[in-house]
DNA sequence: CCCATACCGTTGAGAAAGTCAATGATGTAC
DNA sequence: GTACATCATTGACTTTCTCAACGGTATGGG
């Protein structure tokens, strides 16, 4: 359903965490060479295959693989709204009460501040967030959320709980809970 | 120690997973506005106030951040070999004896094609694979690893692996393990 | 054998995202 | 008041992403 354009095909649980203690120092030799013309009937295309090379190991693999996966179906689910899950982090911050600055909302996001600037340009454009200055620091700007702006805010992170909960569809809640919090643990 | 170039301040544990069950339809209105000049010496400067913002919640934002963060330490740990996780990754493949096509690549590092053309082709340039045309589909080409490219990711894992640990540090052992499983379900 | 169709790698172009340096306005410390 | 730091902004540049097209190759049906 949906819109599902990925490219990922099956599900797999794939197995993984089992054997190969921690490290494996020596890079393995391609044993056969080939291993081509082996076994005739089998089907040797899965890329599920290459779940046991290094890569897959890799945290940075695995997160760049899971947030582009959630990204990708979470954008396509907002199309509806013309927002994207980065504007949606900035409104979302603007929408929180707490007031925050273009300078905090970049160390949080972890974006550089022009970015930050072309994100608020957008949503201010379109009448959601307003930029006030900082009376105690005319430096800065206080990004607040307009009324439409709650709005847009609210109606998208309805669709993002949807998206979520597509993503993590293979978890149980208590390891999205865990998921969670192992990722702020390392987030910081 | 290192570089340690990351916005990133200090390093706060981050709490979490505490109260607010699992979901909180209604957008929380800003209740008390200002909070500012209340409390006179407070430093009410911490972004870790935005903790509590909706986009925390976000699976997205976390492995966005978690990604950037390890990524970013990574690559700049990999500086000395001229080699970025990206790189790693297909070269990573290449070695893993499994004889992978790009293509397949393609496919399991969630990459465009072209992009694969383009990382090949730099790992081919400096001599660390091969593009052998497989003898079975004369179209497709699969990606070997020469000696010199087996040492340097033999080299480049090792640095990897002294990254994460570092990237991780904030988990023990069994959280690492159960990060990665937890990832690998929702990547594919 | 010939043909239509699908697939693989490749190229190219353009959008989006990330990185970095410089600047004007403002704040802070001396 | 002067020197220095900080915030938002702009601009330039690189990297990454996305998409469409094209030649060479495979596959299946007539």
């Amino acid at each position: 359903m949906s819109t599902s354009t990925d490219k990922v095909p099956h599900g797999s649980a794939a197995t993984a965490s089992a054997a190969a203690a921690t490290s494996a120092p020596t890079v393995s030799t391609p044993e056969s060479a080939s291993g081509a013309g082996d076994i005739p009937g089998e089907a040797t295309d899965g890329i599920d295959r290459f779940l046991s090379s290094n890569v897959a190991e890799q945290i940075h693999f695995l997160t760049s693989r899971a947030r582009g996966r959630g990204i990708s179906h979470a954008n396509h689910q907002l199309e509806g709204l013309d927002l994207k899950v980065r504007q949606f982090s900035v409104l979302s911050l603007a929408a929180s009460g707490q007031n925050p600055s273009q300078r905090e909302m970049g160390e949080f996001l972890a974006l550089d501040p022009s970015q930050i600037v072309a994100l608020v340009d957008n949503l201010e454009q379109r009448g959601a967030v307003l930029r006030e200055t900082d009376p105690r620091d005319r430096r800065s700007k206080i990004i607040v959320a307009t009324e439409a702006g709650r709005d847009l805010h609210a109606r998208a992170l309805r669709i993002l709980e949807d998206s979520e909960d597509y993503t993590l569809s293979t978890l149980s809640p208590r390891e999205r809970k865990q998921l969670r919090s192992l990722l702020l643990k390392i987030a910081f």
